[in-house]
DNA sequence: TAGATTGTTAATCGATTAACAATC
DNA sequence: TAGATTGTTAATCGATTAACAATC
């Protein structure tokens, strides 16, 4: 979808955007204008036109916006119905929690395998997706047509299995290890989760008390 | 320690630095200049001087920087010794998870309890660490100084919980829930674990093949 | 000393906020 | 119609990049 360029600022916000519509659908409201919304989210009404409308106009004048249709069509923009065909890569005890706890077809993906080098693994299922022999990741991917790979693994093995993924035809990473993907992959996209480093910003706070 | 106000886009980098010292160090290297520390970590090096430059002139001109010593330095700018006491809340799959994946020591905390709601689990060991029944957390936090909480619980457990710790003395929060602690608490320090949001935040990206 | 590289000031770029005309 | 609220342009603010004098 060759659609205009959006900035990243924008784009981590839509997922709170989309959360906290779904509240509001849940609690039975239809419209909310730009300043309630700002207001429940703590941002300005500005911010939250601007956003929007990077993408549409999807408010009246006179009335905000109708908050199911609003939902929807972030949800569109998002792609939570791609159903993307996802693998997920180290079934340690990282990769079991990742597995188990995300609702990968609320979120646009489909996990349909996961793979692990323990070769004693395999066959096992989680949550009803079976554990495979990372020695037949490769094949898997291409026959199957897998876009998106979730590492659960470390630097090295990150490292060494990016580039076979990569000629694989897997284009997203949702990236767990420190392996920077895109210094030798500029173009697949990256989301990395770094829990160190959102760690070690929490002690930065506490101790210089950040308290605004 | 009331130190100058540092903007937290240079406070979201301190840990990477941290880490690629720690790698440069592995490797035996001595010195490095903003330029070449620059080119490995994909960044400018105006930016790296700029960032560093808000906690005092690391470097030398016309040497450039001392590894071991710049590395030791962002360690006490980040905390790592700190040791503060900390508590995780959920023993849940994630709880446990995190209980497990995380060096906290090396990180600036030290990890003394964790607690359920359910009871059975009362008494079991974590990685050396007890869990304990979550009637006691209050009188836990204030009979052991406890700073830091890790949240692993949902939205609606988060909510009522967290009014009990800050007034129990918790000033810190690792937050894998949806609530917003700050909305209610603007003092505290808290830093928020989205992994949903991080998950179509790729999406996105997928679909729109943001390839640059 | 001459060369290299910092620390820091100035210029640019991008993101957020404010303002207001368009319009429901 | 009058009031409300959007979509959008202009103004501000902050973060990144460029430039260069200071200095090791």
């Amino acid at each position: 979808m060759g659609s205009k360029y959006v900035s990243s600022s924008v784009i981590k916000r839509l997922p709170r955007y989309y959360r906290f519509l779904g509240y509001l659908m849940e609690d039975g409201m239809v419209r909310i204008s730009s300043r309630e919304l700002a207001e429940r989210m703590g941002l300005s009404a500005s911010q939250i036109r601007q956003d929007l409308n990077n993408f549409g106009g999807f408010g009246q004048q006179g009335y905000g916006y109708n908050i199911e249709s609003l939902y929807h069509e972030i949800g569109k923009i998002l792609g939570v119905d791609s159903g993307f065909k996802t693998i997920l890569v180290g079934a340690g005890n990282l990769g079991h929690t990742i597995a188990l706890q995300i609702e990968y077809e609320k979120r646009g993906f489909d996990l349909i395998a996961i793979f692990d080098k323990k070769e004693s693994l395999s066959g096992q299922m989680i949550n009803g997706i079976p554990i495979r022999s990372a020695n037949d990741i490769e094949d898997f991917c291409k026959d199957n047509g897998v876009k998106v790979a979730i590492l659960c693994i470390p630097y090295e093995a990150a490292k060494e299995l990016t580039p076979k993924l990569v000629a694989s035809g897997v284009v997203g990473f949702w990236n767990f290890s420190h392996y920077n993907i895109n210094e030798e992959f500029p173009r697949v996209s990256v989301e990395n989760v770094h829990l160190n480093d959102s760690l070690m910003t929490l002690c930065y706070q506490v101790l210089h008390e950040t308290t605004l």
